[in-house]
RNA sequence: UGGGAUGUCGCCAAGUGGCUAAGGCACCAGGUUUUGAUCCUGGCAUUCGCAGGUUCGAGUCCUGCCAUCCCAGCCA
C-alpha cells in the first residue's frame, strides 16, 4: 500500500470501477503541458497524479505537449519541462508526443463535421463573435453565416486552410446551440488562422486547432482511457464529450477533473511567477524560493519528497490551500532518514580552551546518522580553539538555557564536557570570544554521571572550511498572496539571507556534493552548483524543527 | 441574474444509510535522547454549511436555503 504513489481517491475509485466492469483492462493517463513556460509544484500534483495513477496500475502515462497555440510556445520549454519530469522521477518511455502530431488528422476531423453539418466558417469580425456570444444573462445569436451550405463551408474552409485569407478573418466554428447556458456550447471556434511558425510543424499549417477541440480527439487517438484535468475545465466536459461523438472515433475517453495545489505563502501563477523573474526579485526561474520545479531542485528538496507531499495532500473536488507546515514536515522526515550529519557553524564566535595544550591535536569520530549505523561515522578535528554558534552563548541565562553563560557547562557534541568561564567583548560591547576549560575525562560521555543538559555543535578553528550559506525563509509574508491586488507588497524582504562568515568541519568538503546534509542543530542544506562565488554556497533546504525558539516565544 | 462545481476539527482528508466521525499537518501536555532534532505516549469534531423531512437508524437519502469557487479568448 505504501509503494503506491497515490492514495485510494474519487479518481481511483473510478479506475476501479471502470475495471471491475470490463469497461477498461489497461489504464493510459497523460500529462499535457503547453510548451509555454516552467513547471511548478502545481504541475508537480498533475505529474504525480497521471504518472503515478499509470504506475499504480500497471498502465502507461503518456507526456504530451499540448502546442496548438504557436504564439506562445517554444523548444526551450518543452526541453525544461523534460527535465523537470524526469528529475520528479517519471518516465514516459516512447510515449512522448505533441498536439500538433495530429494536426492532419485533426484536419479532417474537421472536415468531418462539415460534411455532417455540424461546423461552419463564421466570417464575422472577432468583436462580432464576442457580441453575439451574450452573456450570463443572455442567449448567444446566430451567426449570419451559420447557415452556409456544406460545399461552401468545405470550400471556404480548404481556402482558410490553403492560405487565401488573411489571419483574423475566418474562423471555424461547430455548430452547437448558440442559447446554452453553457457559454462553451455557444457555437465554440475550432480552427482559427494564424500564420506564425510552429515548433514542430514550422510553417506546413497557417490554421491551428483550438484546445478544446485538439485535446479529446488527440487524448482518443492515443488511447487515453482516463483524461485527468484541474477543475476549471469542468464545463468544458460538454464540449470535450461533443467532439467525441460527433466525429468517427471509437473510443471516448473520461475526462474528470480534480482541484489545482494551493499552497500557503506561495504563488503558482505563470504570469506573477514570470512577473519576479521580469523584475529581478529572485534569482531567475530556478531561485531556491520559486515555487518551480527547477527552484526547488536548486534549493534541495529530494524529488522523493515533493512526491511523497503530493500523497499526503490527497486529490478531490474541494479548492484547497494546503499548509506549507505539510510540505516543510514532508521535507524534514524524509531527509532525516536520508541525510548524513555534519557539524556546521553559521555564525562563528571563537572559543578558546585554556586548559588543553597549544599544540594538541586529536582526531574524534561522529556518527554520520544517530539511528542508523548503515551511514557509517567520520572523523572529526579537535582542537584548543574551536568555534561555536553565536546564539549558543547568553549572558543573561536563565536555568532554561543549557548552553553556554558563564559558569555553565555543556558538552561538545561528539567531545568534551567544556565550561564557561569568560567572555571578551570587544569596544562596542559584543562578545567576541569564549574562555573555557574542558574536562579531560569527559570525551565520550557520560564521565563522572554529572548532569549535562545541553549538547552544541563546534568546529575546530584550525581545521575549519569557510563556506557561504544562504538561508531561506518564505517569499511572500502573506498566506495567500495570489488574493492580493498587487501580490508585489507581500513580498518578504528577508526571504534571503547569505552568510558569508560559515564554517564546517573538513570532512563536508570531501563528501558527496550531491546529498542533502544535516548541519546539526540547525539545518538540512545542500550545495548549490549553479551560481557559486568565492566561496562554495551552500543553500538551506529546510529548518530543523526547534521547540527552543517556540519556547522562547511563548515565555514572551 | 444563466450554466457548472464545492462545503466533515485551524489546514488537508477518509467516510458510498447501521459498531464510540479514520489518518496526516498544526497545536497542547509528558517521556527517552551526546542534535532543545529524531523517537515514544497522551490530548485535540456529542458533530459533519444551515433549516426542515424520510427512516428503527442519516455526515451519508429528499426538499429548501446560505456561503465560496469557475465560465462571457480567434489562450491552455
Amino acid at each position: 500500500m505504501t509503494d503506491k504513489y497515490v492514495t485510494e481517491n474519487f479518481i481511483t475509485q473510478i479506475i476501479d470501477a471502470d475495471l471491475a466492469s470490463g469497461k477498461h483492462t489497461d489504464i493510459v493517463t497523460r500529462f499535457p503541458p503547453e510548451p509555454n513556460g516552467y513547471l511548478h509544484i502545481g504541475h508537480a500534483k498533475s505529474i504525480c497524479l497521471n504518472f503515478g495513477v499509470a504506475a499504480d496500475y500497471n498502465g502507461t502515462c503518456h507526456l504530451r505537449f499540448d502546442d496548438t497555440n504557436p504564439e506562445k510556445e517554444s523548444a526551450e520549454y518543452a526541453q525544461a519541462i523534460k527535465e523537470d519530469v524526469r528529475w520528479l522521477g517519471f518516465d514516459w518511455a516512447e510515449h512522448e508526443y505533441n498536439a500538433s502530431d495530429y494536426f492532419q488528422q485533426l484536419y479532417d476531423f474537421a472536415i468531418e463535421l462539415i460534411n455532417k453539418g455540424l461546423a461552419y466558417v463564421d466570417d464575422q469580425s472577432i468583436e462580432e463573435i464576442r457580441e453575439n456570444r451574450g452573456d450570463f444573462n443572455t442567449p448567444g445569436k446566430n451567426s449570419p453565416y451559420r447557415e452556409r451550405s456544406v460545399a461552401e463551408n468545405l470550400d471556404l474552409f480548404q481556402r482558410m486552410n490553403a492560405g487565401e485569407f488573411d489571419d483574423g478573418s475566418k474562423v471555424l466554428r461547430a455548430k452547437i446551440d448558440m442559447t446554452s447556458g453553457n457559454i462553451n456550447m455557444r457555437d465554440p471556434v475550432i480552427y482559427r488562422i494564424r500564420r506564425m511558425h510552429h515548433i514542430h510543424t514550422g510553417d506546413t499549417w497557417c490554421i491551428y486547432p483550438m484546445y478544446d477541440f485538439t485535446h479529446g480527439i488527440s487524448d482518443a487517438i492515443e488511447g487515453i482511457t482516463h483524461s485527468l484535468c484541474t477543475l476549471e475545465f469542468e464545463d468544458h466536459r460538454p464540449l470535450y464529450d461533443w467532439y467525441l461523438d460527433n466525429i468517427s472515433m471509437p473510443n471516448h475517453p473520461q475526462q474528470i477533473e480534480f482541484s489545482r495545489l494551493n499552497l500557503s505563502f506561495t504563488i503558482t501563477s505563470k504570469r506573477k511567477l514570470n512577473e519576479l523573474v521580469e523584475n529581478k526579485l529572485v534569482d531567475g526561474w530556478d531561485d531556491p524560493r520559486m515555487s518551480t520545479l527547477s527552484g526547488m531542485r536548486r534549493r534541495g528538496y529530494p524529488p522523493a519528497a515533493i512526491r511523497e507531499f503530493i500523497k499526503r495532500v490527497g486529490v478531490s473536488k474541494s479548492e484547497s490551500v494546503i499548509s506549507m507546515t505539510v510540505l516543510e514536515d514532508t521535507l524534514r522526515s524524509h531527509l532525516n532518514k536520508v541525510s548524513p550529519r555534519v557539524m556546521g557553524v553559521l555564525k562563528p564566535l571563537k572559543v578558546v580552551i585554556e586548559n588543553y595544550p597549544e599544540d594538541k591535536e586529536e582526531i574524534l569520530t561522529g556518527a554520520n546518522h544517530p539511528q542508523d549505523d548503515s551511514f557509517g561515522e567520520h572523523d572529526i578535528p579537535f582542537g584548543r580553539e574551536i568555534y561555536v554558534e553565536h546564539s549558543d552563548y547568553k549572558e543573561n541565562a536563565n536555568r532554561k538555557f543549557f548552553r553556554l553563560t558563564e559558569g555553565r557547562e555543556v558538552r561538545l557534541r561528539h567531545a568534551y564536557y567544556i565550561t564557561c568561564h569568560k567572555a571578551i567583548k570587544n569596544e562596542q560591547g559584543d562578545v567576541v570570544e569564549l574562555r573555557c576549560t574542558y574536562d579531560p575525562e569527559s570525551r565520550g560521555g557520560t564521565a563522572d554521571g554529572r548532569k549535562v543538559k545541553g549538547t552544541i555543535h563546534w568546529v575546530s578553528a584550525k581545521h575549519a572550511k569557510k563556506i557561504e550559506v544562504r538561508l531561506y525563509d518564505r517569499l511572500f509574508n502573506h498566506p495567500n498572496p495570489a488574493a492580493l491586488d498587487n501580490f508585489l507588497e507581500a513580498i518578504n524582504p528577508d526571504s534571503l539571507t547569505i552568510l558569508k562568515e560559515a564554517v564546517v568541519e573538513p570532512y563536508l568538503m570531501d563528501a558527496d556534493q550531491e546529498v542533502v546534509y544535516q548541519f546539526e542543530r540547525n539545518a538540512y542544506f545542500k550545495r548549490d552548483k549553479t551560481h557559486e562565488t568565492d566561496l562554495p554556497v551552500f543553500n538551506q533546504v529546510v529548518t530543523m524543527r526547534d521547540s527552543w525558539a517556540k519556547l522562547e516565544e511563548n515565555d514572551d
